[in-house]
DNA sequence: ACCTGTATTGCCCTAAGATCCAATTGCACT
DNA sequence: AGTGCAATTGGATCTTAGGGCAATACAGGT
């Protein structure tokens, strides 16, 4: 996934701007998918590569202010470079809190235009590596039967099988059978990493 | 430590202003410590309890902005609210990619800034909270010797104790032996405790 | 009625980890 | 020379974990 050919989105409805702005992004080796309303961008297809997005403040219909707080509530993390030719510091400070990468004013440098866009694809990059490896280990753990489940948040805590098994009012060797199962479905082949897996979905963590 | 009363440090060099965000955060019940310049404040004492810094981006001397690269480069996390009255975007951006809690504009709306304050503290308690966490584990650390922190590093990989000795050419008794005492001082109770505290501290991540 | 998946438990055996006691070696510091 | 710490190893014992084999029980779906 990580490896496929990173992708920059533009936004803006200005024709000529979408036009210089995918001449420079072409220039640099990169590809780009304009589009020139909000509403065009959440209609296509998410990107399944790193990429980011190149977004116009101000524009008819849905702003780019808009479409960030949209893909906010939606659960995208797609890094935002937002440009803008009437831009004031409330907003700019607003959209950084929001997440954004960078908030350039026209006329843009380029330089740091493309400066934004690389960091903003390492980062990611980076974002999905990481959601890579839970949603991994988030299907390892959705294939585990309810009963597996309990005793592995309880395995994971450093508990015994003994304490286990009274716990969920059950014979030891039946703990040891489940445990075995996790073991098994979650591909851990040894506590320490049974552990770490724990770790990153966030189980095991009530007893803290 | 978290339980102090949280202090607001305040630095603008208008004495005006000074007073005035003095006794607008007074009248939330805060603490407030004000300063006239950057290098008043830098020749303080640093907070040993939840606190931020209100301000001012321009100043004679060492303006805010390079205040905050100072404390940055010093390793302080201190959140920091920029307050002032001759900003633009290119600034409040940089300031806020720097980690800034909030660039506010003057005239400064109260409420604005209040929020803002809070938010700033409960950030730093939370930023205590975890670097008050791994100080505690880096110490055990410390009080490690060599050898066991060489076994300790294994151990949390999920080696069995055989291809530890194996691997630093000792016998299987004197990792136990070692492995012993790493859970003695590292004050785990179970290797899945170790496990986590390892993760902590950022110890047998190699591995990965 | 039959089959599958899940949950459960018993018995037995092996491997691995935890503990206690005891002893040797090497190094740095006093 | 003496002390203390770190590293090392052996032996004996006890507790845990893991796996194999077998059996029972129950719910759902075909």
């Amino acid at each position: 996934m990580n490896d496929k050919i990173p992708i920059v989105f533009v936004v803006d409805d200005d024709k000529a701007v979408r036009k210089s702005l995918e001449r420079l992004i072409k220039s640099v080796d990169l590809t780009v998918q304009a589009f020139s309303s909000a509403r065009e961008f959440l209609e296509s297809d998410p990107s399944s590569g790193p990429s980011c997005l190149v977004l116009d403040v101000r524009m008819p219909g849905l702003s780019g202010i808009d479409l960030q707080k949209e893909l906010g509530k939606m659960g995208y993390t797609i890094p935002i470079i937002f440009i803008t030719g009437y831009g004031d510091i409330p907003m700019s400070v607003r959209t950084m809190k929001r997440g954004a990468i960078d908030f350039l004013t026209k006329p843009i440098n380029d330089q740091d235009l493309l400066d934004a866009i690389h960091r903003a694809i390492e980062k990611d990059k980076q974002t999905r590596r990481e959601q890579d490896e839970i949603g991994t280990i988030q299907q390892r753990v959705d294939s585990l039967t309810p009963r597996e489940r309990e005793v592995f948040s309880l395995v994971v805590t450093g508990m015994l099988n003994k304490q286990i098994a009274y716990d969920l009012g059950m014979s030891e060797k039946t703990v040891k059978v489940h445990r075995s199962r996790v073991m098994d479905k979650m591909q851990a082949d040894s506590l320490a990493e049974l552990v770490r897996l724990a770790y990153k979905v966030g189980i095991g963590l009530s007893t803290r």
